[in-house]
DNA sequence: AATGAAAGTAGCGTGGT
DNA sequence: ACCACGCTACTTTCATT
C-alpha cells in the first residue's frame, strides 16, 4: 500500500468504469502496471468489488428510515440470527450492530409511509427477540463515495 | 423502467465492471440496445455512477461508529451548515438527517478508539449547534448492495 | 516491479430490419 | 426499439529491462 495504490483507490471509489488507459494516463504509470496494480489491489480484498449506485427514487423507494431496535437476550446467537433475518429483508440496505442505547440499527427504503408502517408491523413485532424499536425518517442523507487513507 | 431495465440495474448494482457484452450475453440482448439503454438510464441519473467498494480497513479505518446528534436551534439553515460541515470531514462517509430522538446521524470511520474520541472532541464539541451527541460503536455492519424494485 | 509490443477482445457509431 | 457490421480503441499477456 504505497502512495500509488492509494491513488488508484481514489480514483477507481470516484468512478470505477474508466478504462484502465486512462486511469495510467492520469496516474503517469504505464497502463500494463496499472492493471496488475489493481489485480494484485482485488487479489487483497483491499478492492471488494464495483456498485453501479442507483437513485432509490427509480425503484420506488421513496421514503427512507433508520430503524433503532433492542434486542433481547442479548447474545450472538440471537443477534447473529436478527441480523441476517433482517439483511435478508429486500427492503433492507444497511444492518448495523452497534453499542450503545441500541443493540441494532437498520437501513430501510421503502415506497411510502404507509408502506414502512405496514413493513415494520408485519416483520419485527411478532419476533420474540424484538423488545422494542423506534423509527427515525430519513429526510436527506449524503455519502462520501471516495475513502481517503487515514494517518493514526 | 420495464423489466430489462431492472434487470440491468440489478447486474451493474452487483458488478459494475462487467463488460457490456457479457451483460448483454446474459440478458439475451444485442450489445448496441443494452449499451443505449444504460445511456439512457444514466442520463436520466437512475445511475448516478460506478464506485468501487474499498475495505475500510486497507485505508486505516478500524473503528467505525454511529454519531447522533442533537442540533439547535432546529432551523434549515442551522441543519444545511452543519450537514455541510460534517460531511467535508475526511472521516466522515455518511451524513443523515432524521426525525425522530436525533436531529442527524452521522457515520465514522477512523483508525482506532483514540482517534475516535480525539476526533469527536476536537470537531464536535466546540460548536454551538451541537448541544448533544451520543456515540454507537460499529461492530458489524453487512451492506445489501443491490437493491430491487419495490411494488407498492 | 515496471515497461512496450502484439494478439485478442470490446466499445460504439452507422445503417438496416 | 432492436440488431448486424465494422472501425477504432481497449485489455491483457509475455518477453525484456
Amino acid at each position: 500500500m504505497d502512495e500509488l495504490d492509494s491513488a488508484i483507490l481514489r480514483h477507481l471509489q470516484r468512478d470505477a468504469r474508466q478504462t484502465n488507459r486512462d486511469l495510467a494516463r492520469t496516474l503517469g504509470i504505464a497502463p500494463s502496471t496499472c492493471l496488475e496494480r489493481i489485480r494484485v489491489l482485488r487479489a487483497r480484498k483491499v478492492i471488494r468489488g464495483y456498485h453501479a449506485d442507483v437513485d432509490p427514487a427509480a425503484l420506488n423507494r421513496h421514503v427512507q428510515a433508520l430503524i433503532h431496535f433492542q434486542i433481547r437476550p442479548f447474545s450472538r446467537a440471537i443477534i447473529e440470527a436478527f441480523k441476517a433475518y433482517a439483511a435478508g429483508l429486500p427492503e433492507v440496505s444497511t444492518v448495523y450492530v452497534v453499542t450503545g442505547g441500541d443493540d441494532m440499527i437498520v437501513h430501510v427504503s421503502t415506497p411510502s409511509v404507509d408502506y414502512l408502517h405496514g413493513f415494520l408491523m408485519d416483520k419485527f413485532t411478532e419476533r420474540r427477540e424484538v423488545v422494542g424499536f423506534r423509527t427515525s425518517v430519513i429526510y436527506q442523507h449524503t455519502h462520501n463515495q471516495v475513502l481517503e487513507p487515514l494517518t493514526p
